[in-house]
DNA sequence: CGTTATGTTGACCTCCTTCAAAGGCTGTGG
DNA sequence: CCACAGCCTTTGAAGGAGGTCAACATAACG
């Protein structure tokens, strides 16, 4: 297997039982061994940079948990350009759409190395049927995936340009203590819908700026309160 | 009562037996009988334009749903202006977070006159745990909000504003055929992410191109397929 | 009939896009 | 090891789109 390939590599199947963030993702309300007594497979999935979850209009058959990375939901404009409609971080779901329709929304693919579980759609359902729990942490993925639309239309699609990137900057967890990861420019154009020149220049001006500051690759570190001023005008 | 108030009126219980567009909102799978059991009061209300029917942070005891009229859900933004976030028709339900929280996440406010009915949570919750029908019809008001805020961010926040402007007019329904009621060009800019004055001259342009043709009032009637050859670029 | 909100229009200037070119990084093949 | 291709990023210049500020028109309402 080619090093940088961005094929989607199954790991094996979920060991729920010592899933470190299993209190963060959909059955942290069962214990393990409710969770193994499931007939149907939990798949444990590795998505390199780039890896495709799946596309959008396809039919629906799985549902997603983030166990750890960055996925991007993008959809596709009729001009050609594509716009990145949520990010997913661990603990988000992908996919939920599969309970009520046929076919995904959006393609989802890993904008970094991520860590996904693939649950099928019918014990999802049959779960959310019969554990509260399940049934609960559904409905609160949902509004969160409603709470995430909304800030992407309010804090990134909102304003001048500026603005919309130091949201995003905050938005992507920039505090200041860690270097973060950044997207490509590109993808930074379609989140915010702007252009990638856009993008590099807003960028390029943060760095002269000292408001962010390249640590290695496209690893940053960003000054968090002047990205939040800049933030809310 | 003066006759242009815009407090909401109470028009008494709710007659679900009689609804008219029951069978397209909550609880379509109920029959008439097992409304009338229901021992806490649904009401029937009456929301005038520019009536609210909720404000951004406030607690949240009910949902709404909605029989008539066109509900706008907004939010402030720190520099003074607002954002509208998603469009109410008739057969949506606002504030549905209140099954997961605490506090409502918008303003909720009537566009054109409405009719809604409110629902205690409460009511919502115990239907949910005990009616599978009512609990699938949640499931999907809540694809439904998902798929609303997707819209606003890929049709409504994407591209030049003028054929965002151009998809408005095609999402609230501008067919051709029936004149329909535009909304103001303040909540236009707000619905767009633009200024009102850029509403202003975008509508003035599509009426000078015949696009768009001012019946009475703020009715218009639309060159439909001339707009969706706008929305697409 | 004045008063107040809402819509329209103009002038000006900033922001963003577009088109183009150059620079940097990486993997590949000689 | 170096040269080269390919991709992403950066930067420039020019034009257009949209914001801002202001004046005015129109309609709604007391």
């Amino acid at each position: 297997m080619k090093p940088n390939c961005t094929n989607i590599e199954w790991h094996g199947r979920a060991k729920c039982a010592v899933c470190e963030v299993r209190n963060f993702v959909l059955f942290s309300g069962l214990s393990a061994q409710e969770l193994d007594s499931i007939l149907q497979p939990i798949d444990n999935l590795h998505a390199p940079q780039h890896a495709v979850l799946y596309e959008q209009g396809a039919a629906a058959p799985y549902v997603y948990t983030i166990r750890s990375g960055l996925i991007k939901l993008k959809v596709d404009l009729p001009n050609g350009g594509q716009r990145i409609v949520r990010l997913l971080r661990p603990g988000d779901v992908a996919g939920l759409e599969t309970l009520v329709g046929e076919r995904y929304h959006h393609a989802a693919i890993a904008l970094q190395d991520a860590d996904v579980c693939r649950i099928p759609r019918d014990v999802v359902m049959k779960l959310d049927q019969t554990r509260p729990s399940v049934h609960q942490a559904l409905l609160q993925r949902w509004q969160r995936s409603v709470d995430q639309a909304d800030h992407f239309i309010v804090a990134l699609s909102t304003g001048p340009a500026e603005a919309r990137m130091a949201r995003l900057l905050i938005t992507l967890g920039c505090s200041g203590e860690h270097p973060e990861t950044m997207p490509s420019r590109e993808d930074m154009g379609a989140l915010l819908g702007i252009t990638t020149e856009t993008a590099s220049r807003i960028m390029a001006g943060f760095k002269r700026r000292g408001l962010v500051h390249t640590d290695k690759g496209s690893d940053v570190v960003c000054d968090h309160a002047g990205l939040a001023q800049l933030a809310d005008c």
